[in-house]
DNA sequence: CGCCTAATTGACAAATTTCAATGGTGGTGG
DNA sequence: CCACCACCATTGAAATTTGTCAATTAGGCG
């Protein structure tokens, strides 16, 4: 149904001499050693089905990794944000295919010397082990996301997820940056681009959101987007799941 | 809208003489030693949030996973077979619930202990490596069948997919056995109790499945059922994306 | 200034869900 | 051994949500 954004495959990156310093993490120390790339908004790092040589770890800038079904149909199956990792599997086959939302800056490590590094250090196991932990964890979200949740309570899930995000780097930020396109945000959330818009004409006139430029969002208030997720969102409350025992 | 089948909480398990030996594999090894539990079909093992003391191989019987939003809308997020490990992960808590679709035997592992084994093993490290990231692959292909797949498409690929489990032991098996009622099929595929059943009835007056006793059907036309999930069924034919390079 | 793409909006169609009724099966106890 | 009950599955009809198609608007960029 969706056509992509097209965007040629890149196998030259241009290298860039400047090296940007986030929060420490051993696995972000190895990357670091590795020659800084850049690309350009819409190149492709890799495609679903190559051969895996590499893993990449983003460094500014937003990917969208995504897979294809037979007549095209697009399942986006998540945005990469700096200091994320893309392409950690065992495969020999990248299992999706990867793409520069924005231009992007990213570190890449060729697969074997990776493996060798983290197997060689206590820290680095631990610490890829938790990645792929709170990988999984978000993809049992998204499949909870996908599979009961209306296109009101998506788009909600989806806003507050990126909300968080910048709270991270800023605890009271309520504007996010969106940079990529409503059709990325339809094939993320499993929706239309249509319905995607509509929702979010029907956030801003209840007063939840505001539109703060082009590609980015106010968030008036942040409590009434929870309510709106459709469970799942222990903002302060924990475990809703816990009652009968024996 | 979907209440679970009830099942009330085990913290003692039966314990089993008999000890089961399937493919050696180092894991199962590790597990081999612990003692074997038996449970009857729709007993708890953990619910999500309890604290994540053990991890379980599944070692006969069926076990379904899933998740519960808000007003009860559940999401199984997988069904476990013999060799299945539930409840890895580095976090406290457990990320979703277990219980017995049928009667179940399974072995249990104190999760730190678990860890210092797999620590101390060259083999054992690896291979934990290669299923979580089995189990990450097969989290994004129901990601792409939540999010982009029509009705129909959904209950083939699942009959495929259960189709493909049996043929591993039994490479010609043409029967599948469902010992999960259809509200757990529903709950997988993200559909309703009736869309599943609509949808098998039309598939059987098509003549691709036939029923077989009352937990069991028959696949009669595999190809034809292939044809109907929506691509991603990379059964004789490898990988379908990719065309332009540069 | 004007073009090109992205986003919005509306009207309609289609798929799936919801609600309701019926049918089948297995288990239990008389 | 049979009847009845509980549960699961099927089927139909109506309702609802989302998708599709089409037209319009709004930006961004040359």
């Amino acid at each position: 149904m969706h056509a992509m954004n097209a965007g040629q495959r890149i196998d030259r990156f241009q290298l860039i001499p400047i090296a940007a310093k986030p929060a420490p993490s051993t696995i972000e120390a190895l990357f670091k050693k590795q020659t800084l790339c850049q690309v350009e908004a819409g190149a492709t790092l890799f495609y679903e089905g190559d051969s895996a040589s590499h893993l990449f770890e983003v460094v500014q800038g937003v990917l969208r990794i995504f897979k294809i079904i037979g007549d095209g149909r697009r399942v986006i199956t998540g945005f990469l944000y700096p200091g994320d990792l893309v392409g950690v599997s065992l495969k020999d086959r990248y299992l999706y295919s990867a793409e520069a939302v924005t231009d992007l800056r990213f570190r890449r490590f060729g697969r074997r010397e990776f493996q060798d590094a983290v197997n060689a250090s206590l820290e680095l196991r631990p610490e890829l082990f938790a990645r792929l932990c709170d990988e999984m964890a978000a993809a049992q979200n998204q499949m909870v996301l996908l599979s009961r949740k209306n296109a009101e309570e998506r788009v909600c899930s989806f806003l507050l997820e990126h909300l968080r995000r910048e709270q991270r780097t800023c605890p009271n930020a309520s504007i996010i940056e969106l940079p990529m396109t409503r059709l990325d945000i339809a094939d993320y959330l499993g929706l239309t681009i249509e319905t995607v818009s509509r929702t979010f004409t029907k956030l801003m006139s209840r007063g939840l959101i505001a539109p703060e430029g082009r590609h980015a969002l106010r968030v008036v208030r942040a409590r009434g987007l929870a309510r709106l997720t459709g469970g799942e969102y222990e903002d302060d409350n924990d475990f809703p799941m816990r009652s009968r025992h024996n």
